[in-house]
DNA sequence: GTGTCATTTCGCCAAACGGCGAAATGTGTT
DNA sequence: AACACATTTCGCCGTTTGGCGAAATGACAC
C-alpha cells in the first residue's frame, strides 16, 4: 500500500530523525544519549523515536528506567530495509552528521551516569557549544 | 549538505507526488494529462510539479500554450536519482499506482485536445468513477 | 508508601503543508 | 486589441508537524 510506503518516507524525510538513524548506525543507544548528541528536549527525541518506531524502522528494548534504541533487524515494514539502506549511503560527508559522530564520540566515552547528571556539560568543556542541559542516565 | 537531502525526500514523502512520478516513468506528460488521471485541480498539480522541479527530480519543458514534465536526466540534486530509482522499485503492485497506470493508458489514447475538453468524460464511460471535470489541452 | 529518576504522553504553539478557487501570466487566434 | 486557453501563482482554509514545558507513567531505592 502506497500509505506504508509514505510511513517510512516521511519519517525518513525529517533532519531531526535522518540524524537520529545516522548516530544509531554506530550501535543501539540510550534516549538520553540521543538526547545530548541533538540537544533536543528529552519529549521531542521521544516523539521522534516513536515515529520511527511505527515506521519500523528502529526497535526498542527496556532495561530498568533506560529505553535503548536501535536500527531494525526485523522486517517491519516493506521499505524500512531500503530506506535505511540509502540513509545508510548518503551524508557521508555532511557536516552536522560529522559534528554530530564526534559529540557521539564524546558521549560514549562518559559514564553514562555522569552524562545523564551533567547532560553536555559532561564532555570534554571545548567539544560543546553553549546548549541545552539534560536529564541523568545510568552507567553503560 | 543535509537540506539537500531533506529537501528531496521531502518531496517524495508525499502520495500525490510519488503517484507523478510513477505516471511519469512512462514517459513525458502535459500537466493536464497528470491532472485528469489524478483528478486533482490544475492548481494542485503544478503545485506538486513545481515542488518536484525544485528537488531536481523533473524537468519540464513548454510548447506553446502546454507545459510537458518527464523524470529528470541531469544531475541537479545530488540524491534525486537515488529516489528516482527508489520510487522507480517500490510500490509496483499498489493498488492506486495500478489504477493510474490503467487511467494513463485511456488519457493517452484520447487526443489531447479532446482531453482537455472534456477532461475525464473523454475517456471510456465505464473506466471512470465519477470525478472532477478538467480543462481542455491539444493534440500530442 | 514516598521520593527520585528516565522516559513517554499530553497540550500548546507556530510553522509547514496539501487541497481548493480566483487571479495572474504566458501563448495562440482572430 | 480582444478573447480563448493552459498553466502558474496567490491567498485562504483545515490539517499536520516539530519544537517545547508540564504532567503522567514506569522503574528503582529507601
Amino acid at each position: 500500500m502506497i500509505e506504508t510506503f509514505e510511513l517510512v518516507a516521511k519519517a525518513t524525510a525529517d533532519p531531526s530523525r535522518v540524524r537520529i538513524l545516522k548516530l544509531l548506525a554506530a550501535g543501539e543507544l540510550c534516549v538520553c544519549q540521543i538526547t545530548t548528541v541533538l540537544a533536543l528536549a528529552p519529549a521531542t527525541v521521544s516523539k521522534h523515536l516513536a515515529a520511527l518506531k511505527a515506521a519500523g524502522l528502529v526497535q526498542q528494548r527496556r532495561d530498568g528506567r533506560w529505553a535503548y534504541y536501535r536500527l531494525a533487524e526485523r522486517q517491519l515494514n516493506p521499505y524500512a530495509a531500503r530506506f535505511l539502506a540509502m540513509v545508510g549511503d548518503c551524508l557521508g560527508d555532511d557536516p552536522t552528521i560529522a559534528e554530530d559522530r564526534r559529540l557521539l564520540a564524546l558521549v560514549r566515552a562518559v559514564p553514562l551516569q555522569v552524562l545523564c547528571a551533567q547532560g553536555r556539560s559532561a564532555l570534554s568543556p571545548a567539544a560543546t557549544p553553549t546548549l541545552r542541559q539534560d536529564a541523568p542516565c545510568p552507567t553503560e
